[in-house]
DNA sequence: ACAGATTTTCAATAATTTTTGAAAATTTTA
DNA sequence: TAAAATTTTCAAAAATTATTGAAAATCTGT
């Protein structure tokens, strides 16, 4: 395997990846791209490199900029825009976790919430195991809030060897 | 909200949050019924309470018995086979991780190390920013892996009352 | 082994999501 | 301020993914 086709299989890769997590391919290898570039790239050279149309590129940043994982950049003396997006890969990871638990946990622990609070027949068994289960969500939510915070603040080194110490 | 409009919320919220997450909106909107049925129900009712084709119901079923999420049930006497979800959130999350882990993490990794293996010219920034991340990515995912492994080993009690003691 | 009940399959269709590309808007230079 | 360069928008087209429903397969009791 060469270089080249290392970096070709990462974006599809990365891409592929993408799919699963809720992320469209294209905006997930233009992320890949950016991250495997040493320096920062134009529209064009996007285009160019995934053979992809001009407004697909524009959206995908747009949207890459939007989650905090892709930075405008502005060359001196150059009149085209020029994007770059962080190398390292826990801060990338923190970002991500960042955006979707304001993105997804946020809004659903507050459904959970209202909908804990509803009034029923509490002889029926349907509405028993209803309320039991959106019980057991509203405390798994509290503590994954809780995690994922400490998470996001704590700096790789701290988190991971106090974690890792856990293990042995 | 009345406890039936509350169940209603709780399908719906459930299958858009699975849209998020990389399962399709009517898997996760099964999965939810089961969760919050006191009983197994068979392919009839799920048809009925979601309004959806049997092929629908049997295709996502099976989905589900794949991830291990619903199993099969028995009830003697009864022609009809009936399916149920385990409602313990925590084991659900887990079961969860544990695929997820099987069939994303886990490949992508076998191919990231393969990566990391490629020779190239090192005075090529290109191949060095290349290298830089395949290397992070490797190295957070072997923590991840472990991370992983002691979260879904571990149950609830034991592991949220250790970590979370390191919050305070 | 047969008939009725139930489950599974899968080609056709429907719904959704993504991509394109050209026009409009904006920005920059002179 | 005008024109050239660049970016943004968005309706239409393409691609992908999900759903249906009826036929085929399987199972169950007699």
């Amino acid at each position: 395997m060469t270089v080249t086709e290392a970096r070709q299989q990462f974006i599809s890769t990365w891409g592929a990846m993408g799919t699963h997590w809720g992320i469209n391919r294209t905006m997930a290898q233009v992320h890949a791209l950016l991250m495997i570039s040493a320096n920062p790239l134009t529209q064009d050279d996007i285009m160019a490199q995934l053979n992809i149309s001009r407004g697909n590129v524009n959206m995908n940043i747009r949207e890459l900029i939007d989650w905090g994982l892709v930075d405008r950049v502005i060359i001196a003396g150059e009149r085209k825009e020029y994007f770059t997006a962080e190398k390292d890969i826990w801060k990338v990871a923190t970002q991500i976790i960042k955006e979707r638990k304001k993105r997804e946990l946020d809004p659903m622990m507050k459904l959970i919430d209202q909908m804990s609070k509803v009034e029923g027949d509490k002889n029926d068994k349907d509405v028993k195991v209803f309320l039991d289960t959106i019980n057991g969500i509203q405390k798994f939510g509290a503590h994954a809030d809780d995690m994922l915070g400490l998470l996001v603040k704590s700096d790789e080194n701290w988190f991971l060897s106090t974690v890792l110490k856990l293990i042995k």
